[in-house]
RNA sequence: GGUCCGGUAGCUCAGCUGGAUAGAGCAACUGCCUUCUAAGCAGUAGGUCAUGUGUUCGAAUCACAUCCGGAUCACCA
């Protein structure tokens, strides 16, 4: 008796076909590719055979019988065959099947990895606090969640890690226009969310200062000169430096803004199911990585030029002379992420380092790792740049000052009273009370919204049309979140009526439909690995698409319960199981909980 | 201008380690609830895969060029 697992039942098959090839016409192949079968043609494998024609001299046709009938004399696990032109599509046994589901059925750990001894860091979010969360940010925060869970189900260590940009010149100007038109309003007083009170104000900086820029250039000054010597901007650099100094009542108005803004983060953050195991604050980091630069300068790879600054020619990586010190000694950014990539990797030792960031800085992060390298930190083969696409509206990009953000509380808001409203239409749940219903409602919005943003691929930027609402059927959460339902249901009524699920004999004929179902629960596992590799839970958000869809033909397919059969009312009952677990896990990868009814 | 990313159905997206008549969802149109949840299922219609050339038995997929869109090339973060 052959022992199958989900893993291997590719490997068999490829194994047995270099058997094949090695017999009838003695080459060997490298590597031998399997294809899933098109949906039109019957089987599920699929090896083309064009590739070998030059070196057998025989037609792909012929080949494809050849292996073909190989197989069905020499392989365990194949029970037929057929040939269309170069593809040679492949079947395989009932008996192959089963046992294949009864590995699925009775693995817990069924898609997830054992440790794999390697840690991971996830660096995403990283806000700025001078104002709310938006649609990008919720991207961001989406991707960076999924990809710790995924990395942690492929056997990863995985700390999720956030840097909070509390510090520098907007936030400087978020607090001169409080100080000096906010009437001492709080967020108590005001109504308003902390980081939206916070927001409010960065707004009003940025109208006044228009104002006196405009004013100046009426009185004859050019437009960049104004920008520079418009009374607010001279202020809010004031600010910044009585901050660095540490001037008590600066840091006490910074303190307390920024406490609102915490606040407001804090609820959202719980609202969207994201947390963080370690967060790093700017305002004590800012000042690392200076250490590094003499370090660089020392050992000669960074350059001093006659100003003082600092500079590294990274024209051999492609990239240009870059500025990691200014000449007044004070940092920029890249000295920042110099310094707090080396205090990450001293506080935690971790094999890779992973920072969810907008492609806009494909650049920075590459010279961030080059630099890295030059350097000879060990680490710098481990970190990767996780670049994402931009979340565009129908009018181009998003933009706070032209107030045209989609704010990310006022979309969640707007999702959750969707789902009330669908909800309630449908009918299905009066007799939920009030917070059995409010927890499906935000299990449905959350659902809708980060199944949205995480089923397009990451590197892609994407389109969002404030207009159209997001949608509740079709390629959605809520489709997937609905055939879990239903299956819970199957699950109560076979409680119910005491019918086990079990797997029936290896005599047992499979249906069309079922074998469907075990060939796409099989591919779970590789899903996940495919996942952690590219770094993509959109590869999850198709597979659990394409599991309930397939699920859902199923079941308007064939009947659970009233088949006279009870082999194949238990194996039914068995295969439902299997998928609402596999739903639930895949889902969970994506940060989406799953309802008992809907 | 240099570099990078993208251009697939009316719309939003899969497919891109080369393989069968290019796939979903939405929107449109047809059917299917006195049997397990119709947030579902089945079907119809909709495409010169931006354009051109090349490589190959075979190109949406690879190479080169062109056009269009975006990002970036800050002593901003």
């Amino acid at each position: 008796m052959l022992t199958l697992s989900f893993m291997t039942i590719e490997d068999i098959l490829k194994s047995d076909i270099q058997k094949a090839i090695t017999t009838h016409f003695d080459i060997s192949l490298d590597d031998i590719l399997l294809q899933p079968t098109k949906k039109e043609f019957e089987g599920f494998y699929t090896f083309v055979t064009f590739s070998l024609t030059k070196a057998t001299r025989k037609s792909p046709a012929e080949i494809g019988q050849t292996i073909g009938s190989y197989l069905v004399e020499n392989s365990p696990v194949v029970g037929g065959f057929n040939v269309v032109q170069g593809f040679l599509n492949i079947s395989l046994k009932d008996s192959t099947w089963l046992e294949l589901f009864n590995d699925i059925f009775s693995d817990q750990a069924f898609g997830t990895f054992a440790a794999n001894g390697q840690s991971v860091m996830v660096e995403f979010s990283s806000p700025n606090t001078n104002k709310p969360l938006h649609l990008g940010h919720l991207r961001n925060n989406f991707l960076g969640d999924s990809l710790s869970r995924i990395l942690k189900a492929s056997g990863f260590d995985v700390v999720k890690t956030c840097l909070v940009n509390d510090r520098g010149i907007h936030i400087c100007k978020s607090m001169l226009a409080y100080r000096e038109l906010g009437n001492g309003e709080t967020p108590e007083t005001s109504g308003m969310k902390g980081d939206h009170l916070a927001g409010k104000y960065y707004v009003i900086f940025d109208i006044e200062y228009k104002k006196q820029i405009a004013a100046l250039i009426e009185q004859g000054m050019s437009e960049e000169e104004a920008a520079k010597k418009a009374p607010w901007i001279l202020e809010a650099q004031t600010l910044l430096q009585l901050w660095e100094k540490g001037d008590e009542g600066t840091v006490a108005l910074w303190q307390k803004m920024n406490g609102w803004v915490y606040a407001g983060f804090s609820e959202t953050y719980q609202k969207i199911g994201v947390s963080f195991d370690k967060t790093y604050y700017e305002s004590n980091t800012y000042l690392l990585g200076k250490d590094i630069i003499e370090e660089g300068l020392n050992s000669g790879v960074f350059f001093k030029k006659p100003d003082n600054s600092v500079w590294i020619n990274l024209s051999e990586e492609g990239l240009d002379e870059k500025l990691v010190l200014r000449g007044d000694g004070t940092s920029v950014y890249i000295t920042q992420d110099l310094g707090t990539t080396e205090l990450k990797n001293d506080d935690f030792h971790n094999d890779r380092y992973l920072w969810v960031v907008g492609n806009e800085q494909d650049y920075h992060f590459k010279v961030l790792f080059a630099i890295l390298k030059r350097l000879g930190r060990t680490y710098a083969d481990g970190c990767y740049h996780i670049s994402y696409g931009m979340v565009d509206l129908p009018s181009g990009k998003m933009k706070s000052r032209e107030g045209t953000v989609v704010d990310a509380d006022d979309l969640v808001a707007q999702m959750v009273q969707t789902a009330t409203d669908r909800t309630r239409d449908l009918g299905k749940i009066d007799d939920f009370d009030g917070d059995e219903a409010k927890l499906l409602y935000n299990q449905l919005a959350m659902g809708a919204l980060k199944y949205y943003l995480l089923k397009v691929d990451p590197k892609k930027r994407m389109l969002f049309n404030p207009e159209e609402s997001i949608d509740f059927q079709g390629h959605t959460g809520p489709f997937i979140q609905y055939t879990y339902a239903r299956i819970r249901s199957i699950a109560r009524k076979a409680e119910q009526a005491g019918i086990l699920a079990t797997i029936p004999a290896p005599e047992y004929v499979l249906k069309g439909a079922e074998r469907e179902l075990i060939f796409t629960l099989s591919q779970y596992p590789s899903k996940v690995a495919d996942a952690a590799r590219e770094f993509a839970p959109s590869l999850i958000s198709q597979y659990a698409f394409e599991l309930a869809k397939v699920y859902n033909q199923f079941y308007a397919e064939v009947s659970i319960f009233s088949d006279p059969d009870q082999d194949a009312v238990r194996l039914r009952v068995a295969l439902s199981a299997a998928v609402a677990e596999t739903i639930r896990k895949a889902l969970g990868l994506l940060g989406i909980e799953v309802p008992e009814r809907m």
